[in-house]
Parts: C-alpha cells; structure tokens; sequence
DNA sequence: TCGAATGACAGCG
DNA sequence: CGCTGTCATTCGA
C-alpha cells in the first residue's frame, strides 16, 4: 500500500463515482475514514488533477451544487450531461447520491 | 444561527 | 524552516 495522501485518496474515491451518479463531502470523507469534510473540498479545489477526476460529482450533504473551479454553471451543465436532474441548483440525493461503499 | 473541527497547501518572516 | 490563513463542509448547542 503506497503512502497516498488525503488528497490523493481523495481522487481515488472520485473516480470511482459510476456515471449518472453523484457524491457528497461528507460520503467521501466517511470512506476516508476522517472527518475533514473540509479538506475534501480542499484537495479538490486546488485540485491539480481536475481533468481526470469528476469534481463535479461532489455536493454538499444537503443536495446543494457547492461548488466549482471552472463556475457551478459548468457543474450544472456537466451533471445533466450524465442524466442528473438539477432543480434549483440542487440535486435529488435520494435518486442520485451514489451508495456503494 | 454561529462556532469548532479537520487535512493539505500557499504565503510570509 | 516554521507558523498562519484558506477551502467548494459538516455537526453540535
């Protein structure tokens, strides 16, 4: 097992998001068993891995977009491009928060 | 509604 | 080289 980092660990997990299918923080963080929601955000905000991992997969606990490095519009744009619903700029958790652990 | 907590990175001295 | 502040959040009182 290689020493990966938070955020390294945290790419991981993104990209094991299936299509059509989204993630919050708080889910990510909980599988890497800390409880820096924070620095999920964080490492994907500096995030220097943006054209490999879907950030834009990620939202807050509360179905809210949260936010994006290139503008929540894009967000918006490519989660709809997946099939994801967005109303009010938020997302159904309940039909499209991704439980696989 | 507000503050604390948690992890990595950038900037400053 | 070491410390402080920041970041797209979440939980508890």
């Amino acid at each position: 097992m290689k020493k990966l980092t938070f955020s390294q660990k945290c790419y991981k997990l993104l990209k094991k998001i299936p299509k059509g299918k989204v993630s919050t923080y708080k889910w990510i963080a909980e599988k890497l068993n800390t409880k820096a929601y924070q620095a999920v955000g964080n490492a994907i905000h500096k995030n220097k891995n943006l054209m490999i991992i879907p950030c834009y997969k990620v939202i807050n606990n509360n179905g809210c977009l949260g936010g994006y490095s290139k503008g929540i519009n894009k967000k918006i744009k490519l989660l709809k491009n997946e099939g994801i619903e967005i109303k009010n700029n938020k997302i159904d958790l309940k039909k499209y928060e991704w439980f696989s652990g």
